[in-house]
DNA sequence: TTTTTTTTGAAACAATCATTTTAGAATAAC
DNA sequence: GTTATTCTAAAATGATTGTTTCAAAAAAAA
């Protein structure tokens, strides 16, 4: 006995990701929201929410993403080894690519400290991430690829931190070639 | 024949940059910041400038002081390895006794793409810290702290990116040890 | 077809935003 | 002490903020 939503939601969230991805939480108002979504605010506020909902949905939405695509990376039969070395260059190719950073990156950066939902959403992001490098530098051990000497997951963390700068160093010095180089070094470093 | 300015310029530039610090541009209002500074918004157009202007000001003050930081560190007659060696392990104190990492990373992430002037002191910034550090390692390759097998500036770069990535992770995790840890294993890598 | 429920679009909302104006207070130079 | 100039405080500015209201439109159930 009632309309129906005319809107696609997940389109309409995928949007709005796009706007606070570039200008960040405080940077995008209501309005850049409700034109790249094409709906009215009282639509959005009947289904979804306020602002902050929105934008835990929309880092939410981001995360999936990224969890969807560690799950297919891990998936193949390819040796571990070379899915982390698939991995580290294909983060420099987003990385170059791409003019907008990482948006869980800005987010904890701009809310980490302030906003405790968010913080938990990228905490558990990470700590996804994590994992899937420490089980692929561990089995890397075990094929011999990698030598023993350290904790698979140091190593893991630690390329977790550095894949964070390189964010910035694009941002500020746009130099793809720097990036590439890191990149090479990393692997160099842990192979030895 | 004119009356002086009351406030004291350099002292609340330094509380405007604190606040801006912890709640980044788009999250500061004006309001907080005549509130931290205690002058009238009109004083500030007067003196400063508009709100651009003084966030300017503000960063420039945030990177002058680690110029002279970095200054210092080099003065000394230590052995270059040992200056690193130092400087790593004060980076790690300040990410993990700070509440509101760096101000110059925050800044990348949320203005750097957006914002040509703030990008620039950035940029200028990240230069430095790159030569002082590519010198240091330099010098602790003369003098046999360091294996001659990669590109001091490669490392340096490496080295800067990685920081960054530090305080996101204690952003998100709080874990000192952590961040210890990839200190640790940073300067081991780098000696071997 | 009628009823009932829900969504929608447009307008309205108060609050806050960055910025400017205005009038008076302060002080250096004369 | 007067004058000239600049500062400060408070209020006003119009624009924009996030959010809500309300009447009309839509459509499923009766």
């Amino acid at each position: 006995m009632a309309r129906n939503v005319e809107f696609n939601e997940s389109e309409a969230i995928q949007k709005a990701m796009e706007v606070f991805w570039e200008k960040g939480y405080n940077g995008t108002s209501l309005r850049d929201l409700t034109d790249a979504m094409k709906i009215n605010s009282s639509s959005l506020y009947n289904t979804i929410g306020d602002k902050n909902e929105l934008y835990i949905r929309c880092i939410t939405h981001y995360t999936d993403l990224r969890r969807k695509d560690l799950q297919q990376r891990m998936s193949g039969k390819k040796r571990a080894f070379e899915i982390l070395v698939e991995y580290v260059h294909d983060a420099i190719k987003v990385i170059t690519d791409g003019r907008n950073g990482c948006m869980a990156i800005k987010a904890a950066f701009e809310m980490g400290a302030n906003n405790g939902k968010v913080k938990q959403i990228l905490k558990t992001d990470s700590e996804l991430a994590d994992q899937f490098l420490t089980s692929l530098i561990s089995k890397a051990m075990q094929e011999g690829d990698i030598p023993r000497e350290e904790e698979p997951r140091l190593i893991a963390d630690f390329f977790n931190s550095t894949w964070t700068g390189w964010y910035e160093s694009y941002i500020l010095h746009k130099d793809a070639d720097k990036i590439r180089k890191m990149g090479e070094y990393f692997i160099r470093q842990i192979s030895k």
